[in-house]
RNA sequence: GGGCGCGUAACUCAGUGGUAGAGUGCCAUCUUCACACGGUGGAAGUCGUGGGUUCAAAUCCCGCCGCGCCCA
């Protein structure tokens, strides 16, 4: 490896350098023995879907927990970061069919066997591809253990989970109304639906006529799905509605199918206020009247094929789709002259979760689990503590949904997925459920004339294993023992039910402990405006772009494919209002930048926009480090270190480790409560503002002067400073820490790589509340006098004379203690006199206030008096304003009586300070008006 | 309809009772021997709005306006 170090740092040259060498040193396994006494900590990765490329939410989510894991390795836990893919059975199906109509043939053409081999056949050339991308972000995974869901001991899980839960009565089959997707041709659960708010519909109102026996006339329903009238078997009304009290009991005909259905009567359902207070009833096809045919006993017609055609039931519209049955329903009533009214009504409409496809609610068998018993303990389990989820507002919303959950539908008419273990016999028609997954014969008649059942598993229930399932269940192997339960859950929001519920669940009833302590949600990651990022909107950012670099022409094309550029180029810049300041595309930002700034975002924000501008400022921060490293070699050869902090006479140097023990501290509190914003940004401020701003630049005057002992002295800490806040940067940014640790001296007999050794504690700094305090004043009054230079526009190479004086003798005593770096960062001309306060003041010069320190500055012929009078106005202004609140507040006797007496004599002791201040500020006024 | 949340500097966001913070952007200035992916300094906010509680409210409570999400 070469030793010289570029000027400005690469990611590209270092980055892909260190993943094989942390592999290689075995960085990520976990160790299942028993043996080992280490703590554990475990995040079982929620496992991306086998047909998903990296994006956002991958990288935010990988970012998130490798932090977590990297940070709990340094501190010397046995950490399993358990990775995976989802074998997402609607997806990958889709996926596949595509290919195969590319090629003129459907799966039906192949058969369910040929289908399933070419469905592996696209997983082992094209599937989980993110895997490769995760370790482009550094995550720190034990990737030998990676599990697909579809795997074969995942099988046996799914097959031991489903036997156990029918054995038991919560796994059964029925006939109940189900969410129909007619494009993926499967049922769905209520979770699997999304609703689509306001849909722009109409309200449609017709006559049904009245029996003639039944005295004849008519009455009018309103409703927004029309062609449901062919399944219509009763008209509702409410039992107190005046208007139809006469009409209860009546029979209607109905004027297009050849039936007679009753008015019924039935204040759930109904609405008086709404429409014409009548209500056609589709038990077959509505949720809300299959619940009032089952109060009713009402018959359930069924009027849609599969595929979401009328079927024969329909009669002379069997064959239509639903929306040429409704403009053929709405005709048909139009010529026997039924027709009512219409008006515009908005409407939610239930949408398939993958192909937005209108779901219709229909009449089916499917397989279901009985949610309430299992729901009771996970509800238990975060009420009590047991699981804690956090930010803590979720925990309502897990609360609701758990508490009016309802059974969920588990069967999936799809050929990619766990087939459900559940055999008919042919012969007498018994259902074996088994956990062998081929059955040789029935249970009940021991006939070999059995089928296996042709559906699969939703695949939300392999995952619901999966915090045991990969860890061997329902073997009890020692990696189960040791990592079961996990440490953390972290994910989005956006599947604390999909799949957080559904583990809670699942974990609890067949592990009988909960599948993890805590729940960490994150939000979702959105443009620069907040909206969710699509490949409609045009505002997808692969973060891969980021990571390497990447010409917006080549952003936009994949941000918006398809579209002309110009018109992609106008959405995106749109998005990312910020990129209109970036040139002409991403710079190779690199995956430590990348994370930093994702780091930076506070978990609790529903919403994380991400801002390209503010990646390149955490870019930034990654050269400022790597800079502050390549300064700091050129002294620290030959340094040694060790692991406790060399002593330190110096007050920098005192300092410095103060403000180190304090930064590590904050970042492990930041970590640990799941506040990586904190985290991260308090090594950013340490690093950038003090350590670089303060600390290195008052090394200079000590390595570029004679003072040996303070030399070596300042060469111990800064080898030590920098090392340890390297080491305590790692989990953030592990490529570029990786970097520099192998580069900066070190202590003997460390691991080979930085994610193998210790995360500083506050022990490696050394906390020192009077270095903290005494290097304030000499910062402040520094300052100070930098705001005058600055103010008045003297050049920064000119020296200029300062006097510094004080009231207090021990601040002398500091301020010429320090009086060197004093010198080297206001550039005065000689060292600064240090004097008594009081004295009188030389001719010509300005004064500022810092604390307990006047800091004087000839400037006699450099500037005009009329600027420094309006530089002091300023701040006569402010202090003025400061001094009449607070001295309102202590007028108050109010305050006085009822505020806690520290609180009053704060305030007091601040009133005095900037009365005080407001004296010399007076004198200031008086030098600036000799300054001519 | 029910629930959750948001509205703080030009932008993106922190900040749960004691006279407002960060990053980016902006202004001025400087290529000073780690870094112009930089240094130094500066300007910038009636904390959506109207009430209430309190000695004290961005912060707690209520109403209103605007926005988002989830559930039905």
């Amino acid at each position: 490896m070469s030793t010289e170090m570029p000027k400005a740092y690469e990611p590209q040259s270092v980055e892909p350098r260190w993943y094989d060498f942390w592999i290689q040193n075995h960085a990520f396994r976990a160790e299942p023995d028993p043996s080992d006494t280490r703590p554990v900590y475990v995040i079982p990765m929620p496992p991306p879907n086998v047909t998903g490329a990296l994006h956002m939410g991958h990288a935010l989510m990988t970012t998130i927990e490798d932090v977590l894991l990297r940070h709990k390795r340094m501190q010397g836990y046995n950490t399993l970061y358990q990775p995976g893919i989802d074998h997402a059975g609607i997806a990958t199906q889709t996926v596949v069919e595509r290919i195969l109509r590319s090629e003129g043939k459907s799966r039906h053409d192949l058969g369910r066997k040929a289908f399933l081999e070419r469905v592996w056949q696209w997983k082992a050339q094209s599937g989980g591809r993110i895997t490769e991308q995760q370790r482009v972000m550094g995550a720190s995974a034990d990737w030998p253990r990676l599990k697909f869901t579809m795997d074969a001991d995942m099988s046996v899980a799914v097959r031991e989970a489903f036997v156990r839960l029918y054995e038991e009565g919560l796994i059964y089959r029925a006939t109940r109304l189900i969410n129909w997707c007619s494009d993926c041709r499967t049922a769905l659960s209520d979770l699997e639906v999304e609703n689509e708010e306001g849909h722009a519909g109409e309200l449609f109102h017709f006559a049904y006529p009245i029996a003639e026996s039944d005295g004849g006339g008519e009455i009018v329903v309103a409703t927004t799905r029309v062609e449901t009238m062919l399944g219509d078997t009763a008209v509702a009304v409410h039992p107190d509605d005046p208007r139809y009290k006469h009409l209860h009991g009546k029979m209607l005909k109905h004027p297009i199918v050849d039936r007679m259905i009753p008015i019924i009567t039935d204040s759930i359902l109904v609405d008086m206020k709404f429409g014409t207070g009548a209500v056609k009833v589709t038990p077959a096809h509505d949720f809300n009247d299959f619940a009032t045919g089952k109060r009713h006993n009402l018959e359930e017609i069924s009027i849609f094929e599969l595929d979401g055609r009328v079927n024969a039931n329909g009669g002379k519209f069997q064959g239509m789709t639903v929306k040429e049955a409704r403009k053929a329903v709405k005709k048909e009533l139009e010529a026997l002259g039924l027709v009512r009214g219409c008006e515009a009504h908005a409407l939610p409409l239930p949408r398939c979760q993958r192909c937005e496809t209108v779901v219709e609610p229909m009449i089916s068998t499917q397989w279901f689990v009985r949610m309430k018993p299992l729901a009771e303990p996970a509800l238990a389990a975060v009420a009590d503590g047991r699981t804690v989820i956090i930010p803590a507002e979720w925990k309502k919303t897990y609360d609701h949904f758990l508490e009016n959950i309802q059974d969920w539908c588990i069967s999936r008419q799809l050929w990619w997925g766990h087939q459900i273990p559940a055999w008919y016999c042919n012969d007498c028609g018994e259902v074996t459920v088994t956990r062998d997954p081929e059955l040789k014969a029935c249970c009940k008649c021991g006939s070999a004339n059995v089928r296996q059942d042709d559906d699969v598993l939703d695949t939300w229930f392999s995952s619901a294993l999966w915090p045991f399932s990969t860890l061997g269940w329902p073997e009890p192997t020692d990696t189960l023992k040791k990592f079961y339960p996990a440490s953390d859950m972290e994910t989005g929001y956006d599947i604390l039910f999909f799949w957080v519920a559904r583990m809670m669940m699942m974990g609890l009833h067949f592990m009988g402990e909960v599948p993890f302590r805590r729940v960490l949600l994150h939000g979702l990651v959105v443009d620069e405006n907040g909206d969710k990022m699509s490949k409609v909107k045009g505002n997808v950012i692969d973060p891969l772009d980021l990571i390497y670099g990447a010409s917006f022409d080549d952003v936009v094309k994949k941000a918006l494919p398809g579209a002309p550029p110009g018109d992609a180029h106008k959405r995106f810049t749109k998005a990312y209002p910020s990129v209109a300041q970036m040139g002409s595309g991403f710079p190779a930002f690199g995956a430590d930048a990348v994370r930093m700034t994702l780091c930076s975002y506070s978990p609790q924000a529903k919403r994380i926009a991400l801002a390209p501008k503010r990646i390149e400022g955490y870019r930034n921060f990654c050269n400022k480090i790597w800079n502050a490293v390549r300064y700091s070699m050129t002294y620290l050869e030959g340094v040694t270190v060790t692991s406790t902090p060399p002593v330190a006479t110096d007050l920098a140097n005192k300092w410095i480790l103060s403000r180190l023990a304090q930064a590590v501290e904050a970042s492990t509190k930041g970590i640990d409560e799941f506040r990586l914003d904190d985290a991260s940004g308090a090594l950013y401020h340490f690093f950038w503002d003090e350590l670089c701003s303060w600390y290195l630049e008052l090394t200079k005057p000590v390595f570029n002067g004679t003072d040996e002992a303070l030399k070596n002295e300042t060469r111990a800490v800064l080898a030590h400073v920098m090392e340890a806040a390297v080491r305590a940067l790692h989990p953030f940014i592990p490529f570029i820490t990786e970097e520099l640790w192998s580069r900066l001296p070190k202590a003997e007999g460390l691991a080979a790589t930085v994610s193998l050794t210790t995360y500083p504690t506050a022990a490696d700094g050394r906390l020192d509340v009077a270095a903290e305090r005494d290097m304030q004043i000499v910062m402040d009054a520094i300052v100070a006098a930098r705001t005058i230079r600055a103010e008045h526009e003297v050049h920064p190479g000119a020296e200029i004379p300062v006097v510094l004086r004080s009231g207090s003798a021990e601040v002398r005593a500091l301020l010429q203690n320090q009086i060197v770096g004093i010198r080297t960062l206001i550039k005065t001309q000689g060292d600064p006199a240090v004097e008594p306060a009081g004295a009188e003041r030389p001719l010509g010069s300005v004064m500022s206030v810092a604390g307990p320190v006047e800091v004087l500055v000839g400037l006699k012929g450099l500037v005009e008096g009329k600027r420094e009078l309006e530089r002091v106005a300023r701040e006569i202004k402010k202090v003025d304003k400061d001094i009449a609140v607070t001295e309102k507040k202590l007028s108050s006797p109010n305050f006085v009586d009822k505020a806690p007496p520290e609180v009053v004599a704060e305030t007091r002791v601040n009133l005095e300070n900037l009365k005080r201040k407001r004296v010399q500020l007076d004198d200031a006024l008086k030098l600036a008006d000799e300054l001519g």
